[in-house]
DNA sequence: GTCTATATACAGATAGAC
DNA sequence: GTCTATCTGTATATAGAC
């Protein structure tokens, strides 16, 4: 089916190429996706590809330098403070959840580990700017918290990181599976609601029986 | 290089044939995988593979059906009574990291995300038995410790899907990534114990800043 | 810079010789 | 049932025509 603009490819730059070529990659996965597949959606030719980035690997690079980077950058902000605790976790759940079930960060993630073993760099690039990130920004505001008496001594470290293992969880797997579709808002809000709260008070477990 | 017991390939019947096959796919991966390679590993030949199992994915689909059922047998079994419920968290939990630290299992995860397109029947089979298995079973755990009220009431399904993804988390996917190794047994341990604290407790969150 | 054709490599699947 | 050779399709990468 030819694209609705009654023509036929689209005229390129460097940028669009990328940008649709990052589309086709993280849709279909790093090796299902072909050069002419590429082309035929972009229209630029296949000289003009392995003249600029090499080889098919090169354009995949760069492409994730430059995507995946992007997505990601919302995780590196950190203008968090001024609220609770609390409400620090809900917006950053929300974000993190947001970021996960992108279409892009979902096209990463599955390449990511389908690919480790050829882009051993990138992969590393994506887990320090993405989960590793999350989880050591979320480290260092229960540090914060910590030291201000707001919640008990721990190892912040971790917590960050199970902080953020309960927001992916089996729902992020599932939907990596293809076993269901990506969560709309308000299961997101159900998700992230229900997170920050064990995340805060855990299921209160009160060791024996007794009536409340 | 050649096997230590002097000889050349390993005389199979079925049964080795997919013990030696499933060793080579889950290391290496579907696709990655080649035919001659299991019959360089078997010495087995390509015509009986192909009479016995149809094709590439008729054989990967044997294996499946049979090792990786195998392998998470121990998350059906639900002898965990007569604990109290951070005991059997811990110990839930460590079966969990165990199975999930296993070569089998992380070559599984891996094709399950990598191949869930070819083998969508398989990945359901998995989840099920696995990930979602695991929630459940926790989430039956958590309503029966409702009703004794060992614990504040909230959704237990989702609870579970939380102990899950902790157990999982960060480190999980730092191995899938091949950025690290697996845990040995005391980061297994302080693992366990930290994700068991937390889903007990949380982080004890107080509010506002108090001293202790 | 684009379009078409092709060299090359690889791997699944098949067939013949024994 | 095993070993070897081969057919076939696919996809990266290259080269030629314009």
């Amino acid at each position: 089916m030819s694209d609705a603009s009654g023509g036929a490819r689209i005229k390129v730059g460097r940028e669009q190429l990328l940008a649709a070529a990052a589309a086709i990659f993280f849709e279909q996965g790093y090796a299902a996706t072909r050069i002419d597949d590429i082309i035929e959606r972009t229209g630029g030719s296949k000289r003009n590809i392995y003249s600029e980035f090499g080889n098919k690997e090169g354009l995949f690079a760069a492409i994730v330098s430059q995507q995946a980077g992007r997505a990601l950058s919302a995780l590196a902000i950190d203008n968090l403070g001024g609220q609770s605790l609390k409400d620090m976790l809900t917006t950053f759940g929300h974000r993190l959840i947001d970021i996960y079930m992108s279409p892009v960060l979902l096209g990463v993630y599955r390449i990511a580990i389908t690919e480790c073993a050829r882009f051993p760099d990138l992969v590393r690039r994506f887990y320090d700017l993405g989960p590793g990130r999350a989880g050591a920004t979320l480290a260092a505001v229960l540090v914060a918290a910590q030291e201000r008496g707001e919640i008990r001594t721990g190892d912040c470290a971790m917590a960050g990181d199970h902080f953020v293992g309960m927001i992916r969880g089996n729902l992020h797997l599932q939907v990596m599976l293809g076993l269901r579709e990506p969560p709309d808002t308000a299961e997101r809000e159900a998700l992230v609601a229900s997170v920050v709260d064990l995340f805060l008070d855990g299921v209160e477990y009160r060791g024996t029986p007794r009536g409340r």
